[in-house]
DNA sequence: AAATATAGTTAAACAGGTGAATAGTTTAAC
DNA sequence: GTTAAACTATTCACCTGTTTAACTATATTT
């Protein structure tokens, strides 16, 4: 590729993934910041999805200390949206999984986002999105091993 | 568009939109970590290309509280890393400068930044890349008449 | 049995965010 | 020309999320 094209598309890249970051968390905000922020919806989200979810689990996922990961589920233990339990073999491990209070909230508000995802999506055609989608796909791959890459060094 | 492919567009975009921002957001921040946050980053970023950058602008572009804004800004202030000047005709207006230092840190980090995209960009073609730009910078446009609209009810 | 590893928590410190109150400065209205 | 309204920026109290280091408790290795 030519150096001044890869400039100029390294260029738009950042300033259009960080526009677009701002715009959708602020929407999102917009929709489901009276229950819960944003980061507490995706860990909802994913406990709800991962059969026995644990703090260490979460905290590779999200990809930040267990210690970060705590202080979130404190909260969501506190309102009552999550519980702790003990596994009886390994003392050591505690599994998350919702109440039903929790269940309830994070169906309303995954409802919401993807309302929300939905009246963007449909704005385009079906090929062109589909190919976004593609190409995003594999630029989280990449980056997942360059992710892996920077640890193995 | 067929009812089942759009849930399941909405679905890979939710999940591939959080995941590279994760880990888009630990690269960068393993690359600039010790200089800036990534907020910082952008800040410096702004304040560079606009002529005249103040709070409310600020505030604008990153959709947050000014009050946030000053938090920011005072913490840049502390380090030498940007100054304020008040505007003489109309005293109420502060604008935000890169200090010398300010601007070296900034082109470090930026380089770092740009190299780290260009690493993921050029594993593209080139045509697939400019379409998935193209389309992701359509979305930004969605998302800010979304916003638009919603302010205006 | 002792050393090591693992899962999770706690505590202090910091960055970033909101919302309400405030200070100071225009601008508009009377 | 004074008063009221509007605007720019800041401060304050409080919240969420994050890191690092120390710590508790339990399993595993040697």
């Amino acid at each position: 590729m030519d150096k001044k094209i890869i400039q100029e598309l390294i260029n738009r890249y950042v300033s259009v993934s960080f526009e677009v970051n701002k715009k959708a968390a602020s929407l999102i905000k917009c929709q489901i910041g009276e229950d819960l922020t944003i980061d507490q919806h995706y860990i909802l989200g994913y406990i709800q999805r991962s059969s026995e979810c644990t703090s260490t689990e979460l905290a590779e996922a999200f990809e930040v200390n267990k210690s970060a990961i705590t202080a979130i589920i404190n909260r969501l233990v506190e309102r009552g949206i999550i519980q702790r339990t003990r596994d009886e073999n390994d003392r050591r491990v505690v599994y998350l999984t919702l109440t039903e209070k929790g269940k309830e909230l994070h169906h309303k508000t995954q409802e919401k986002v993807h309302l929300l995802v939905e009246s963007f999506i449909t704005q385009f055609d079906e090929k062109e999105i589909t190919n976004f989608i593609n190409t995003y796909e594999k630029l989280a791959l990449i980056l997942t091993n360059m992710k892996k890459a920077e640890v193995g060094e």
